[in-house]
DNA sequence: GGTTTTTGTTGCCAACCGTTCAAGAAGTGA
DNA sequence: TCACTTCTTGAACGGTTGGCAACAAAAACC
């Protein structure tokens, strides 16, 4: 066993709970007395276990993203389904996610890209980073299912990938202003439905798709 | 001319900047310190003008609606050209605001959305009122469209609804974490492109459609 | 049992928070 | 000029913030 005194409360299990706290309240809106009351540890033993308050956010942050992030995006490049399924499953992850009572709604990483913007250089570089590692994740799979030919070869991967990217936050952001599960689902389902045609041709005749100026380049 | 000694800078011109402070950093993220600065007003002089920091956030995120919200909802009922490039328009203003270097990033009304969720219930109240605005015109829209011809009759229209809300959260997002507005523009043509065959049969044969779960009720 | 090591607890700090009061400055109307 | 009205200014309030030093408590090692 360890040598000192024993910790109350694990490391994990305080860190979590942090996670939880600037989750729902966002970096400015959590103090350290809130962290120290959620967690159960007092102020002084916060800072020796994870340093100040800006280290305490990004390593609550990297913990949110071990704990729901990487797991949901290996489940993702592991490419046991068929892409579309995939792609259902990663944003049904996000939809489960903030339909859990248990948590806070919305998605931590979707808070702090909103939420961190305009804050401290650290803040930035992690979340940038993590969005970056997101879409990359994406991008892989896509260009998977390209070659194996669930995809058109023409499919302008980037392009979609920032389309999935993009219903993710979606998906966060309504799921963080109290829509059911049910409803992201559908609002998932609703976008998946854009995705076969990119790079195909264009879906109906000539009525309504000239209206789509900057969709030429997929066409 | 008033009656008393006159403001250095007008009422006006105050709340657009509180609007930018907030829209910025959040709500908690600004301080009272912080928008007297950015306003030029004394703090004295904001809370005679405005009252407390929770009530000037409201009036900024009215004044923010008034001046970029309510101009384009108004320009998506109009109605003056086909749906389809009324809501690209739509989305095409969110875009163009948030790569507007004169601004914050973003949208001011999605920030909200995700920092006021555990805020203040006024708060709450104002943001879900102005989302609940949103969805509305949006939907009015979508109405008109079936009305006229231009979307199918049997178009599932709260649904196209709550897809087009998102697409709104997610450029808005896009955009607050660095998007340019040509990359936003690309993600908006990307999802109008589903649109059109919400309601329609399946747009490809057997081979994926099968992989749509919960998309069938609209089939 | 005593030492060492690690943690928890108490209490404090300077700085800042949102908020307000009192006094003065700058206009209008008579 | 004189009151009257309105805004600005400076200072201050009590409370909270992030952060920390000092000491007590609890375990392992010798």
């Amino acid at each position: 066993m360890a040598r000192g005194r024993p910790r109350k409360v694990s490391k994990n299990d305080a860190l979590y709970a942090v996670m939880l706290a600037f989750w729902q309240k966002g970096y400015s809106g959590t103090s350290m007395n809130d962290l120290a009351e959620a967690s159960g540890m007092a102020k002084p033993g916060l800072y020796a276990a994870f340093g100040d308050k800006e280290t305490l956010f990004e390593k609550a942050l990297l913990h949110y993203y071990d704990t729901f992030g990487r797991p949901a995006f290996a489940r993702l490049q592991a490419a046991k389904k068929h892409v579309l399924e995939d792609l259902r499953d990663l944003l049904g992850a996000v939809a489960a996610l903030t339909s859990d009572g248990t948590k806070p709604t919305g998605c931590f990483l979707v808070n702090a890209l909103v939420d961190c913007t305009y804050g401290a250089q650290s803040h930035v570089d992690l979340v940038n980073g993590l969005k970056a590692t997101r879409f990359a994740a994406i991008r892989e799979r896509l260009l998977k299912a390209v070659a194996v030919g669930e995809m058109p070869a023409d499919t302008d991967v980037p392009r979609v990938a920032t389309f999935v990217d993009g219903q993710f936050s979606a998906v966060a952001v309504l799921g963080r202003s109290g829509s059911s599960e049910a409803e992201l689902m559908d609002f998932v389902d609703t976008g998946l439905r854009a995705l076969p045609v990119c790079g195909g041709p264009p879906m109906f005749g000539g009525e309504a798709s000239r209206f789509l100026h900057g969709a030429q380049k997929v066409q």
